[in-house]
DNA sequence: CCGTTGATTAACATGAATGTTAAACAATGA
DNA sequence: TCATTGTTTAACATTCATGTTAATCAACGG
């Protein structure tokens, strides 16, 4: 449970829920590209990176000089497993289950 | 998605997340009931449940010099909407999707 | 009308979070 | 070897978050 109220921490700055969703978009992509990709200091996205990896959110793999970030896949389930386990709460909120797919083709049915 | 980040914020204190918990265990509750349960000054509680209000977590109902708390389904949805979006990342661990129907056997299939 | 109860807001202290620049460090290539 | 590039860590300033107590406010019951 510590690790999914980490996760929830970590995704509440809006600079590192970017830089999640951007790794989910464009894959794998350096610490150098990132900080570039927002106007900030190589210094602040630094440290940004090591708040999301130590949610368990990101992983890093070294490239000669370069560090490579990347969704770490686990890190996600510890929020999907809560939000499932409370799905009657939100779904409560539809008239039918049926909404849902609209907005969502691909959900499980 | 700033209501998922406030989300995410809100749920990320752990006074925040286990109102959030208890609310969804035994249902509408006043915040002098929440005060008294966590050993903690009405005030911050107060502060506390101003922010679920806030990120659309939670609703107010009064009721005499009472106010009633209770989950607020649609503000739970941002959160199951950006987790079902992301599907994809967070299933990639799992060898077989039926692992999660292991945990949680009411997964729609 | 007054005192009590339930709750929120105000004022304050303190620790955490976040950005910057400068320094440190490792890998690479001339 | 030395300069360059990519990244992280250190030091610092500033803002944000959170707890406390005191004050405020509304509803109720005598």
């Amino acid at each position: 449970m510590n690790t999914l109220l980490d996760a929830f921490s970590a995704l509440s700055d809006p600079t590192r829920f970017t830089i999640v969703e951007q790794l989910m978009d464009q894959g794998e992509l350096p610490a150098g590209d990132l900080a570039r990709g927002k106007g900030m200091s190589g210094a602040a996205i630094s440290r940004h990176l090591k708040v999301l990896r130590q949610a368990g959110l990101v992983n890093q793999r070294v490239n000669g000089t370069q560090r490579i970030y990347s969704i770490r896949p686990e890190g996600l389930r510890a929020i999907a497993e809560w939000t499932i386990s409370k799905r009657q709460f939100w779904e409560a909120s539809l008239d039918r289950l049926g909404d849902i797919l609209q907005e969502d083709p691909t959900w499980p049915t």
